[in-house]
DNA sequence: TTCATCTTTAATGTATACAATATTATTGAA
DNA sequence: TTCAATAATATTGTATACATTAAAGATGAA
């Protein structure tokens, strides 16, 4: 992406990230030039790619509108993931390097200090921390094809969601799951560390789900 | 897509399936201008969606270039098409409708009438019924997500290239799997829809990566 | 010759004017 | 009032001119 896309690409998703734009809004291009201060050009190419990242979705002749996700759909991203975040683990578990385990221990061992700590919980940190740990693996695996996909499918805006309503108990069980396929990638066991990583995003999706339809609830009784 | 963006897609498209684009080859905008006889605006969107597609690769500042895929993005493609392929076969089984188990029973038959004929192989009108079955499983899970992730994967020249090297034993065989996956779905069996489906996309793998291989082999011996 | 530097050329990136389409508002009749 | 038809407006779609960047070629010194 060019420079002025490039702005165009993050300030949109940002807006649609923080909620500013709701989901079913539609987004007009002139006021994206306004918001982003650069020409309908570049704002029309930030939406193509934001579309091809699932942010938005686009009516012919009627513009782009903000993703709008169903209980269905999430249910299907987060299947989805389970499937394509083992497969990620297995081959990782072929490639990886000394030095990307090293790294992934670190990151585990960083979260694991922030979770020892009697603090508040550092929830940023860990999404950070979290992101990082999952890139390592796909880099490990050389997979254009699978990066591109798995690109596609995670939805950064639910994995937030989750991780923000996990308490302490439940952020130590994701980096026990970490810890854990550690250990299978030390070990070189794909198949361990692939039943490890599905665990892992079933154990999310449960927790999604269940705050999702508490919520929902809460909604329809006000 | 609009009118002359769509224009542009399928023409930029077909040269590429064609080959007339060859893999690597750097497609300029002002020759693509004079090909699909619309302004670059809508090539560009063109463009932009191939590259979503995979048809091509982008570079910062220097245009787009038809993808070249190495062996092991072929091996991933059909890796991956195997699990999202299984996981709509086993979809499909708790969706289908009556009339859609019809129109996938009329497709086997079709192709099966054409097989026992002693007359030359009709490989596109293989092509072409095999992609509506599947498009038909697809529509039968209801699934966004599934939709356009395996839309992403499937690459339609790997298809055309594998079918173009099966004799008529191998074909038999894939109808064998259609016949197997419908039995399946009427049974509203999704673990022996999804099953037959597995070994069905394998068997293709297998038959893509002998023909590639030995065609390479040509090739380093010419 | 060969390499590095500069110049030229051609390509992509960006802005904007105009065209086609969809949405909204207005008008008039039932 | 309510609905349909039409006019006005706003929005997206397309073409094109200009800006920026990369690639190709020319020039000159070692």
């Amino acid at each position: 992406m060019s420079k002025a896309t490039e702005k165009a690409y993050f300030l949109i998703r940002e807006n649609i990230l923080s909620g500013a734009f709701s989901p079913g809004a539609h987004l007009k291009e002139g006021e994206l030039v306004d918001l982003c201060g650069v020409s309908r050009t570049p704002v029309r190419d930030a939406l193509r790619q934001l579309a091809t990242d699932r942010y938005v979705v686009t009516r012919r002749n009627q513009g782009v509108f903000v993703n709008e996700w169903s209980v269905d759909d999430i249910k299907d991203i987060f299947e989805l993931r389970a499937i394509l975040e083992s497969m990620v683990a297995d081959r990782a578990a072929d490639h990886i390097t000394d030095d990307q385990l090293l790294e992934l221990r670190e990151i585990q061992q960083a979260i694991q200090s922030m979770l020892d700590e009697n603090d508040t919980l550092k929830v940023d940190f860990f999404l950070h921390q979290n992101k990082r740990f999952h890139q390592i693996l796909m880099d490990a695996t050389h997979s254009r094809t699978l990066a591109d996909t798995l690109g596609q499918i995670v939805q950064p805006p639910l994995i937030a969601q989750t991780a923000r309503q996990y308490t302490r108990q439940e952020l130590q069980n994701s980096n026990d799951h970490h810890r854990d396929i550690v250990l299978a990638l030390e070990a070189r066991d794909g198949a361990w560390a692939a039943s490890v990583m599905k665990t892992h995003i079933i154990a999310a999706q449960r927790k999604f789900m269940n705050s999702y339809l508490s919520s929902e609830e809460n909604e329809a009784a006000e």
